[in-house]
DNA sequence: GCCAACTATTACGTTTACGTAAATGTAGTG
DNA sequence: CACTACATTTACGTAAACGTAATAGTTGGC
């Protein structure tokens, strides 16, 4: 019982907020088809592993955590495009430091029906938090960097090693 | 066996490093009588917890983990200015980001007789480290706060909410 | 009909630094 | 003696996101 709840999601969420959360990313409809068609894609969990540089486990994963819900023919999942935004979603919110369950919440106030503007009121919220603790992380870093540099000053002093050296050639 | 080996150090470093570490790190020497005085300082968990702003917990976390090793008189543990300096330089450790396994190492190179030349040498390579490390981990902030902050924009203009109109009168 | 490639499920392991009980001991004070 | 403050130990829990077997079923091509 390690991997959660097994859960259902509603149904293929067009993603609302995917819209606004591509943002230039590349939009690809890499579909299997070879070039213009306007049948429903499919892909297979290994398409959209490699399509995203993520491991299988890790899509996977984000089933088991409600994030998507492929279809399944047999036991082999079968993702779409709505599915395939959702994960663009996900990633998206991984890179900006959204935990898993953030992004569910978010991703979970998705109604088909409507204009969703609860969903963005609580994704802009959630950003803006966000936003400040990046800041605030960055300080830290920062306070990091200036006493790790003095640190590092001073034992280059100490043992008389003038600078790095990279090629004094 | 949780908390791993309970282990025992050797015997008092006087902690070459903390006089490269102090750095300004007010060094008070905050004993238990009133002014100056030669008497071996003596501090109890509380105090230097209270002192460091730590929890208790924290200071026998690293006792556990070998970091520090106070004396004991019955099942008291009682720290002297040595084992002060150690934890001032351990704290320091964490502050920069090492980990406290890093910060094993560096201290168990210590050596009471010598100049030490080798701790220095591995606290100065892992410092390095350390330090690009810290600058990589800046750059993926601020990719993330770019990203982040695009998408703020985004939501905002979508919800029409020009501003977040922290006093507008 | 077989092999390779792909997929599936279950489930324990990893990492880091403590938090948080729970039960108990000890020292000093009135 | 009782009370309070402080100390001790053991040991499970936490957070996050997968990694990594181990075992096995499926599919497509030649």
């Amino acid at each position: 019982m390690q991997e959660g709840t097994r859960a259902r999601l509603a149904k293929k969420p067009a993603m609302t907020l995917f819209a606004t959360a591509a943002m230039g990313a590349a939009a690809n409809t890499h579909s299997l088809s070879d070039g213009a068609s306007n049948e429903a894609a499919s892909y297979r969990i290994g398409d959209l592993a490699k399509h995203f540089g993520v491991s299988l486990r890790t899509l996977r994963f984000y089933e088991d955590k409600g994030l998507v819900s492929p279809r399944r023919e047999g036991m082999t999942r079968f993702y779409d495009d709505a599915d395939k935004a959702r994960l663009e979603l996900i990633l998206l919110g991984r890179r900006v430091g959204f935990t898993l369950r953030d992004v569910k919440q978010m991703l979970d106030l998705y109604d088909p029906v409507g204009q969703n503007a609860r969903q963005f009121r609580l994704a802009l919220e959630k950003s803006e938090k966000q936003m400040t603790r990046l800041h605030k992380q960055r300080e830290s870093i920062n306070s990091a960097i200036d006493e790790l540099s003095g640190l590092i000053a001073n034992l280059r002093q100490r043992l008389d090693v003038s600078a790095p050296a990279k090629k004094t050639g």
